[in-house]
DNA sequence: TTGAAAGCGCTAACAG
DNA sequence: CTGTTAGCGCTTTCAA
């Protein structure tokens, strides 16, 4: 049962040569004769030797490890991002430490004391929205990305969904579909996502000599106000031909109210959602056009730069990583069906 | 910048005592004089310093850490798992490495590598099915507890949900409904959990003296498949007064089907889910009565085998963990709609 | 009650 | 080329 495991020790004895030999032959470091080199792995070998990375750790002073902290229990959105933060690492061969802080600060703290005591070389720190949240409270010298929701911090690295480009997207995608009664849909208000979106929108629906058809539509993310405000909004702008939804959620509730009501989509009205949530957008009816805001990509960059930061190169600042549509059937008649 | 980080020896020498003593101080070893070790804990508070977990372990043999690893890259079925998992060993200030395999078993191996490596105390196996999969290769004796998805090799120790039940507690309730004409309609026939769910359903029919009013629609896990279901089973069965469905996606494509053929649920035809996905159930028209299979109380049940397991007490075989049904407007006429 | 010394498993520097 | 020595940071005998 409790076998120790095999050590470096072991190997030497087995190989018949020095520890430090075996360390040299193992890493591939000073010179080693060919035939004392194959003698020293055969041995590691036959007795499962695994190098002990605790120690090695140790000596090195770092750990290759990196803290994953999320406030948002691991949800939609912060997902992605982890995965493509882990994807990333993987490949720099570092390990992650998972932590769900669940929007606790005390709790956030406690696993960044526990991950320090470990010597993690880095944090990476997510959540829900792209509102701004207080900085990590690491007092040692060790780097820290944000993704997704921006350190308050200035000067702190922080990798973000562009928003305004979002709503730029779509707005450009109807105008060049000849649409001319937009309006935009979306959730609270409290989100900066929201308002910059309804900004973007705004803002290329301007560059087109356009402006919204009526003002923006703030309730919450839910399906239900997709449905309901689709009611409000065919009330007070009974000839909008096209909607913008602040995410595929809504959309979806949009799209069901629209068909109801009778306004065929998108030859009476184009839709566009936000998130390509696949699930969603492609089981609506009928399937959503949507920005990708490219929320792997936003985990790969915040692992780039942690990855840079640690090698002692930090970014410091904001970065956006770019949206892009993904076109189907609600704004496109040629696309097929279902 | 680089300043390296306090050790004990720096604490000692600040404190004007040996090693020794502020290792006993710190972790209240031994016998200290109060005063002694006041002035320690001073000490190590002013130069914050935190003990170096690596270099204990090293000494230890064992990290407090475990590996986690997924098929299912953390979708939708391992993320609650995994949250329930991370709950119940950070308890145990146990951290936890997270590692996407992506159902490549090389992938797999190399974490498995990788992480014996770091000397994890154990590992957690999640995936998407209730299918057996290939037990993890550890040549070392380190616990593995398979979650959701329960290793081949029997004597493993695989926590699972209860499939039969979950049919069986939605038989039930539709029996306790009056309802007489029972349908099913399920995803692949692939997955051992769509037929254990629609066996389950059967021997509570049984039980209630019914059988199924036709014999089950397998298909595929989509929204699209079931509104296409929806409408070969009212050619084939007009006269149903209840569907139970393999998972919540599909029922909401039976709800939306239903209403555009004029059925009113669940005045007309009763309708239960499965998987309780609140977005889904919540958003659905009506809110939809689901079955809940517990998979938080999956990944803290693993958790808690693991942990035993760790201490030396190995659990064996498969347990598995019950699911309770949640009540919605789709069979409760009562229930507030929305 | 405290200190000195040895060791966990590994690596690097320096001899030989 | 290979072995010896020392040391990473911490803990634990064993003396004092």
């Amino acid at each position: 049962m409790g076998e120790k495991r095999a050590t470096v020790r072991d190997v030497a004895a087995r190989a018949g040569v020095s520890p430090g030999t075996v360390s040299k032959a193992l890493n591939g470091t000073g010179q080693i004769a060919r035939e004392t080199r194959a003698r020293i792995l055969a041995a590691a070998e036959e007795i499962d030797f695994r190098p002990n990375a605790l120690a090695r750790s140790v000596f090195e002073r770092r750990s290759y490890t990196v803290g994953l902290i999320t406030t948002d229990s691991f949800e939609r959105f912060s997902v992605p991002v982890m995965l493509g933060a882990e994807d990333a690492l993987g490949a720099g061969r570092i390990s992650v430490f998972l932590c769900d802080s669940r929007d606790d600060p005390i709790r956030e703290q406690h696993y960044v004391d526990v991950l320090l005591g470990r010597r993690v070389d880095g944090f990476i720190v997510t959540g829900r929205t792209s509102n701004e949240r207080a900085p990590l409270e690491v007092s040692a010298d060790v780097p820290v990305v944000y993704a997704l929701t921006p350190s308050a911090r200035a000067g702190d690295c922080s990798i973000l969904v562009d928003d305004v480009a979002a709503g730029r997207l779509a707005g450009e995608h109807l105008i060049r579909l000849g649409r001319r009664r937009v309006a935009h849909l979306t959730g609270s208000e409290w989100f900066d996502a929201s308002r910059r979106r309804a900004a973007g929108l705004a803002s290329a629906l301007a560059d087109g000599g356009l402006s919204l058809a009526v003002p923006p539509l703030f309730g919450d993310w839910t399906e239900a106000w997709g449905r309901q405000a689709t009611h409000m909004l065919l009330r007070s702008a009974p000839d909008v031909d096209a909607i913008y939804c602040g995410n595929d959620i809504l959309a979806r509730g949009v799209a069901d109210s629209l068909r109801e009501l009778g306004r065929r989509v998108p030859e009476d009205v184009a839709l566009i959602g936000t998130d390509n949530w696949e699930f969603i957008a492609h089981g609506a009816r009928p399937p959503l056009t949507s920005v990708d805001l490219g929320l792997p990509a936003v985990g790969r960059l915040a692992a780039q730069r942690l990855l840079d930061a640690i090698a002692g190169n930090p970014h410091a600042g904001r970065e956006h990583v770019p949206c892009h549509l993904v076109v189907r059937a609600s704004t496109d008649d040629a696309a097929p069906p279902t």
